[in-house]
DNA sequence: GTCTATAATTAGATAGAC
DNA sequence: GTCTATCTAATTATAGAC
């Protein structure tokens, strides 16, 4: 997973694999803006200034180049451990918070490029809500520990979704050019209600 | 619609609209399975067990087929006008009622069909959010009057983006197979809150 | 590693017979 | 109205030269 592998060569560590994270960052942005199956090989490989056969040559397949542009490897979980680490009344904040802050600091992030991509594909749609069920959905029921956690950590889930849909993917106004800390004085509390609010 | 059309009627409608129905009806169940760009006029033919150049012939093209799939010529309008139809407290209440009711009728709604679509396709999403627009968000925003309308009405957008992505698209658990009351128990208020609710 | 050339497939669309 | 046949263009993917 080395950026640079085996120092012991001489010469060039020079343009191998800076081809092959070209071809991943565009491939993240292309994928994130049309979803899989409107987003072609050829486009990505325009974009990223390399000839098609060279993202075969790496990633053997377009799934397979797919696949390697969604590893969230590391780059998403710390920040929602962020979500965890306080105190229970205050939990719907972080979640708008971690959520809207980290997809404003790029909009080729994993989970907008599955959300774009998850209607359409099928395997998109799988890897999606695995990674929302896993991450975010068990843990919140998990540290709710209420009969009907569940489904309040699905109605979680509609928030984010539905906040990921309206800012990023529809970019539908007001929603899309409000700031973080409006959409959290906003959305906080609405998250707040679906996971401590009254009614059994 | 009868399968026979069998009856050696002279001269006018044999069986030609009835041709144009069943792929009408067909490509609204693939495109809002599949969306837009997934979908293939050869699939729509194949399933609707006519030619491809049929098709065509009756809609001119792929874009052509697909704005005639969406027309949401009063199929859905006097269902939407119910919601406006009662008082402002129970309005979070309606607008649920109204979108779970309608959607769960016909998976091959307009609704789910653009919203499938919207996120790979750029028409499709004009489209969605001119609808939402017009027939909700601006009509909602008139009826509040409050400075902070457009932002309100924007939230039950959310709402009902979030809710329709989770139950139809991504079939979340437990929110896809809650029962509409449920829904309406949970979400109503939600929904109400995002527009009565505190906060200026 | 990078590129050229190309195979294999599939898509949208048209012409014209019946 | 319906179908056969076909065109054109674009796509994924491979083989092989340099």
């Amino acid at each position: 997973m080395a950026e640079d592998d085996t120092h012991g060569r001489p010469g060039r560590w020079r343009s191998g694999a800076e081809s092959k994270q070209r071809i991943l960052r565009t491939a993240r942005e292309l994928f994130g803006e049309h979803g899989y199956r409107a987003t072609t090989v050829r486009a990505i490989a325009a974009a990223a200034e390399v000839d098609p056969a060279m993202v075969f040559y790496f990633f053997g397949t377009k799934q397979g180049l797919f696949g390697a542009a969604i590893e969230m490897s590391g780059a998403v979980p710390p920040a929602i451990e962020s979500i965890f680490d306080g105190g229970l009344d205050t939990l719907g904040e972080r979640v708008v918070r971690t959520l809207v802050e980290n997809l404003d600091k790029s909009g080729r992030t994993p989970l907008v490029l599955l959300t774009r991509s998850a209607p359409t594909d099928a395997r998109s749609e799988a890897l999606l809500r695995e990674f929302i069920d896993r991450e975010i959905t068990d843990r919140l029921a998990a540290l709710l520990g209420t009969p009907d956690a569940a489904l309040r950590a699905a109605m979680v889930n509609v928030q984010i979704l539905g906040l990921t849909v309206a800012r990023y993917i529809m970019r539908i106004e007001p929603i899309a050019s409000s700031s973080v800390d409006e959409l959290v004085d906003r959305f906080g509390p609405l998250v707040q209600h679906c996971l401590t609010g009254p009614r059994a």
